[in-house]
DNA sequence: TTGACAAATGATAGCGCAATCATTAATGTG
DNA sequence: CACATTAATGATTGCGCTATCATTTGTCAA
């Protein structure tokens, strides 16, 4: 059973700091928020008087009364993924030192419910916004548009932004790796995709591209699925694929996950990478690099626009238009490794 | 550049709602709050004029008025980590449909910065706290203690928790991992381990335990590092293993990571997993499954002490003292598989 | 019908802070 | 030295909501 406690240090006020250092309230409040317009003299009295009281502002009165927060949202369709945990990570080292915080909002993939989270983040009046991808409902495009805060849409590359945008293409990641199949010596290449949110899309139409082009374009070498991806999908997508289109020799995955069930699987089935069969997956997660035999991936700059996102946000929250390249692309890069290496 | 978006739908207020329904603003808000105690006539009316404006409340002005919040903080070492990531998904799990927010701190490891983290999140008047294992710093637990909600310790499992607990024992399970390791013939088993967290020092413990009662201590056998875990790590500190003590014939790991590290590089050297050496992970996350051999793991409840966690808050936020089992302890469970399996 | 009681509703005040405008002190200029 | 200008500080007000207490209305037994 837990004990009231109503005399917590919550109870300080400013008023009682003001009284403690014998000036108004106002200016204890100004040496917290922009100490450079408060004389030496009087900083000093009420930096002590705030040490010795242990006060600490009340962040909901603050808000009230100046209708604005510390909290930075960050809208996210999973936390189960890899991908988005290095976005987070970036994130929380962005805001460390700062006085934000940021707020998390798991929107599972659903436009609808990201909608309804935009609601929610947006009545909270918060300093910054961090959505993924451009692919809001119609709503929530306006009220991205229209958000009295900065707004950063990350991870992808699209032509306009409701405010800020920072990412890489998809779409040519995709092209990257697929030709880079066919550099390596092999002729059936398919596609492994889960999920296949927006994103996993553009990668999709990525691999037909190239696929096209080299008028090798096979869909029963394309086998997807809109439940989550993780290693045991790979496995089971890879025995789809060998099973629909056998002499299939190469594969080109969503993500890392899917590429590392695909590199079990065909160890259990002695097919041997990358002479029998190659592997690219997408992302460069760390365990890809330590895989046996390690893996071909796309290296994506998950924590970096996690990271540049809230710069973005915090240069903007400081001044307002400052921010010169609103539409950032960060590109991504094939990292060639021995799981594609056929012609060593 | 950003609009000024002044006629945001914030602007509408309680007073706004309580005209147009014709009631008083204190009946709107008992509308919102506690339906049940405002007449059907009242609410329905009350209801079509929130509906009618789009209204919804100013969280700040009630958290300034009612001294307390909707968001509940959850305070973890790290969010790399795929064993928090786990916890985190369960929580968010848990608050799903309910009228409250999560706020995550991320303390990296620090007690100091957890405890900074604590003040930073108790000066918001969280309507709940969650924080992670008993090895606060002696200031954090008094906060912890005296704090004016509920509070939960998760991860652990220990003799007095603050206010309730859910957890498992660390040292409990690492017991039965070395154990099981002895019955499947193994008899020079190792210890690598990462990061050496407090739960981490309490399996290396029971790690310890086992080898003593078996005369088969052998501090060479055991390989740390206050480093973070990853697959790398598991690799580095498999081959210091093997230089240190050549004749280590299986190791329990710290985490999975560091097992799926093992097995990388016991693949790379030609040495058989089962036949030549045993490996047996921790945590048995999605992946272990479905390595080839399979992974030995122990199961750990991580997707389940978050969400009873918030199911505990949630019950206590109800009717305070209404949780009987405040010390809760959910198991683990030790997942035999190929990994391990040298009798067959 | 009357009084007692519960259910429903309202009036008032204040939560702790920051915006606004007013005032005072300090500094510079001719 | 008078005056203008800037820097520093303060008094007042209100942000939007909920707690508290007071009041009204409805219900029932005597």
């Amino acid at each position: 059973m837990k004990k009231n406690a109503d005399l917590s240090p919550g109870s300080i006020t400013l008023v009682d700091v003001a009284k403690e250092a014998g000036v108004s309230a106002i200016t204890v409040s100004r040496t917290i928020r922009s100490p450079e317009i408060v004389s030496e003299a009087s900083r000093k009295k009420v930096e002590a008087a705030i040490a010795k009281l242990g006060y600490a502002p009340d962040p909901a009165a603050s808000a009230l009364a100046s209708k604005t927060t510390s909290t930075i949202g960050l809208l996210v369709p999973s936390l189960t993924n890899n991908v988005f945990a290095d976005v987070v990570r970036g994130v929380y080292d962005g805001i460390e030192g700062t006085r934000y915080f940021v707020q998390i909002g798991n929107f599972r993939y659903s436009a609808l419910k990201e909608e309804d989270l935009l609601r929610v983040f947006l009545r909270q009046k918060p300093a910054g916004l961090i959505v993924s991808g451009f692919d809001q409902t119609a709503q929530a495009c306006d009220l991205l548009r229209t958000a009295p805060c900065p707004v950063v849409q990350i991870m992808d590359f699209g032509p306009e932004p409701a405010d800020m945008a920072i990412g890489f293409e998809h779409r040519d990641a995709a092209r990257a790796a697929t030709q880079h199949l066919l550099d390596s010596g092999y002729k059936k290449p398919g596609f492994l995709g889960a999920r296949m949110d927006p994103r996993s899309q553009a990668r999709l139409e990525g691999f037909k591209d190239v696929c096209r082009a080299a008028e090798i374009m096979d869909e029963a070498r394309i086998v997807t699925t809109r439940q989550p991806s993780n290693v045991g999908m790979g496995r089971q997508l890879f025995e789809l694929l060998l099973s629909r289109a056998p002499d299939t020799d190469a594969v080109f995955c969503n993500n890392d996950d899917l590429a590392i069930g695909v590199l079990m699987e065909a160890q259990r089935r002695n097919i041997t990478v990358p002479t029998d069969f190659g592997v690219c997956g997408f992302n460069d997660i760390e365990i890809a690099r330590n895989m046996v035999p390690e893996m071909t991936s796309v290296s994506t700059p998950r924590y970096d626009i996690g990271r540049r996102a809230i710069q973005m946000i915090l240069d903007e929250i400081k001044s307002p238009g400052s921010v010169e390249d609103r539409n950032c692309n960060l590109g991504f890069e094939l990292i060639e490794r021995s799981s594609t290496l056929r012609r060593s």
